[in-house]
DNA sequence: ATACATCTGTACCGATCGGTCCAGATATTG
DNA sequence: CAATATCTGGACCGATCGGTACAGATGTAT
């Protein structure tokens, strides 16, 4: 153990409401009194352990992937079910996400992908997003190929158009859970849409 | 004619490059700074003008709607095509605004639906445009009511439904947009979606 | 020509922005 | 204990925020 004063606060926790504030409220829409504020510590705090505005942003979006990002995606794999079945899942996982009455409404990665143009946020922050992205239209791309080798997918659809398909659809969701969609409004617009799905 | 000295700039003019400064930068992203230098005039002008901040915005939803929003809902009534076709052209004109390379990315209504939450956008302007996403969500609604009486769409789907459905993918494709894809790459999404519907 | 309304630029307002600095409190190690 | 490393709160920084006040230029109608 190193020597002197521990930490005082769970910088765990503090990242994590950090990440609610800019979840709600934006980038731009983010002040620093904001942060202290529901963080419960002060400036000087923040800067020792987070650096500042920016890297503090880079964190939580860190924070965000890892603790409401990624856990969809597990839908996809449970092979007991057929695959429209596991889509259905993984967006309605999603849609319950969007809507939760514990967390802000949306998706942090889609609010922050519309803050990218001009220069509201920081440009390492801006490409962090784009990769967010990108690596999931990876994931998914690789996702449906596997399904169509394996005889899941007609051979008519392109991997990639169905996950780029997905990702659009998913930033809409989080838009209209942003705008009041109920989680019941979401599922209606899923179950139209994986209805429709010529899989 | 009043008495005195006429306003000496473009108002229309200066209001669209205010417009344009907001669509690319969101409302809390955009200074006054920001604001006078691209419309050419001063504090003084624009307060004179347009009121203030919020009320230039408000004004610069309304010339947006007017300009690139109400546009595309023409492709829907061009009745010589049958209604899948319309609705492909109706997303296809919407996507060619979204990634139209003179104009900003993306969709204004969406970038301030996603800011409505927290303090990011005046309540006025948050109710703006809160209602009119619902009017869209209206006017769309009524027109498949009108598709499924002429028997142009199967009885089993719900009008609103497809409104819904139809606002998310907006929604999506302009956040999409906003992360840098291409007018081909939208198109893509757009006949993925259309040729699954089974209208 | 005169009176007047509106425009224009600038200086200025208090508040807040992100960020820094430092003195002192606090806790840990040896 | 003493030495030391880190935390804490508050004062402070220059810059910018949205917004106002005002003096003077400009142009219109009579």
């Amino acid at each position: 153990m190193t020597v002197g004063r521990n930490r005082s606060f769970d910088k765990d926790n503090a990242l994590k409401k950090a990440m609610l504030v800019f979840w709600e409220n934006g980038y731009p829409g983010t002040s620093l009194t904001d942060l202290t504020n529901v963080m419960g510590i002060n400036k000087s705090s923040l800067y020792a352990a987070f650096g500042n505005k920016e890297e503090l942003f880079n964190q939580a979006i860190e924070f965000y992937l890892n603790k409401h990002g990624v856990a969809h995606l597990a839908e996809l794999f449970k092979t007991e079910q057929n695959l429209k079945e596991r889509v259905r899942n993984y967006l309605l996982s999603i849609a319950n996400m969007l809507t939760n009455p514990d967390l802000p409404k949306g998706c942090l990665i889609c609010n922050s992908t519309s803050e990218i143009a001009g220069h509201c946020l920081p440009d390492n922050s801006a490409k962090n997003i784009n990769a967010i992205n990108q690596q999931t239209i990876f994931t998914l791309t690789n996702f449906f190929e596997k399904e169509q080798q394996v005889g899941n997918l007609l051979e008519d659809n392109s991997s990639n158009s169905i996950a780029n398909y997905l990702l659009t659809l998913q930033f809409g969701l989080a838009v209209s859970a942003r705008n009041g969609s109920s989680m019941e409004d979401l599922e209606e617009v899923i179950n139209f849409s994986i209805g429709q799905f010529n899989l």
